[in-house]
DNA sequence: CCCATGTCAGGCAAACTGATATCG
DNA sequence: CCGATATCAGTTAGCCTGACATGG
C-alpha cells in the first residue's frame, strides 16, 4: 500500500544520488575494514606508506587526504597494533618519521583483500560498461575538484 | 616539486572516487543550504511535505531517508522558523501531522534555488552526455542497494 | 500481547577548526 | 618574524542504537 515514496525533487537531483550511493558504499566499505579491525583511515594511511614508502606526518596527511590531528590519532592505533613505527627525522627535529611494518604490510594485504570484496557488493548491479563510465566521470569529477 | 601524490591503491578504486566526489558535492551543497540558513534534512523535510504533502513524522522519516530521532529534532528547528505546524491526530492519538506553512513554501523555493545553483558548481566539468550518463548508473546502483 | 509512534540520550566515523609548543 | 610540524581539545552534520511511555 504505501510504496516507497522519495521525493522527486531529490530522486533527481544528482547530488543526492552521488552522495546517497555513496553513503551506501561507505557503509559497506566501512563494516568489511571492520571485520579486519581497521577503519578506512588506516587503510589510507598503509597504501600510501606502500606506495611512496616512509614520510612525516604531514606529507602522509597531504597524500592521503587526511587532516593533520586525524593523521595523529590514526598513527597512535596503527602504532599500537605494531603497524607503523614513528622515529625522529635527524635532519628535521620538528618531523617523526613514519614506516610500516611487516605486520603492517600483511595487515595492508588482509585490508585490500577486504575492499576488493566490498567492490563486488557495492557495484554488483552495474554492467562492466557501466563501471568503466563511473569510474572515467568520476575520476573527472574528482581531479576537477581537487586542483582547486 | 611535490606533486598532488594520492596512492593508486585509492585513485582507482571505484568506491574511493564515489565517496570523494560525495564528500566534495556535500562539502558545496552544505554551504549552499548554510547560506539559506538550513541544513539537507530541512530541505529534505520541506521537500517530502510539498510532493506528498501533510503527514506523520514516522511517515515523513520514511520518504525522506531520515531516522525517527533524527526526524524529531529537524522538525523542531523548522517549527521554530515556522515553516511546518504540528498538530494532533484526530484519528490517532500516537501521531502529529505534520503541515508545511506558508512560509516554508518560500523557504523551500530558496533552498531549491540554492541547491540548484550548487549543482551547477558540482558537475561544471561534466558534459551533458556524462551527466546524463552518471544520473542514469546512479540510479540504477542506488535503486539496487534500497530495495534490499 | 505485539507493534507503531514520538521523544530523549547518546555513540560513532569522518571532516574540520583553533590553540600551542617546537623547530627551520 | 614567518612558516611548518606534531599534538590536543573541541565541534559539526549525518547516521545509527537503545530505551521508554503511550496508544492501536
Amino acid at each position: 500500500m504505501d510504496e516507497q515514496q522519495t521525493p522527486t525533487a531529490l530522486t533527481q537531483l544528482p547530488s543526492w544520488l552521488l552522495t546517497q550511493s555513496a553513503a551506501q558504499a561507505h557503509r559497506i566499505v566501512t563494516e568489511s575494514f571492520a571485520a579486519g579491525g581497521a577503519r578506512a583511515y588506516h587503510f589510507r594511511l598503509l597504501a600510501t606508506l606502500v606506495e611512496f614508502g616512509p614520510a612525516s606526518q604531514a606529507e602522509l596527511g597531504r597524500r592521503s587526504c587526511i587532516d593533520r590531528s586525524d593523521v595523529v590519532a590514526a598513527l597512535n592505533e596503527l602504532e599500537g597494533d605494531g603497524y607503523v613505527e614513528r622515529s625522529p627525522d635527524p635532519a628535521d627535529a620538528r618531523r617523526n618519521i613514519i614506516t610500516i611494518t611487516t605486520a603492517g604490510k600483511r595487515q595492508y594485504k588482509r585490508l585490500t583483500n577486504l575492499v576488493g570484496k566490498a567492490q563486488e557488493e557495492i557495484f554488483a548491479p552495474l554492467s562492466a560498461t557501466d563501471r568503466a563510465r563511473l569510474t572515467t566521470i568520476l575520476t573527472k569529477l574528482l581531479g576537477y575538484h581537487q586542483e582547486l
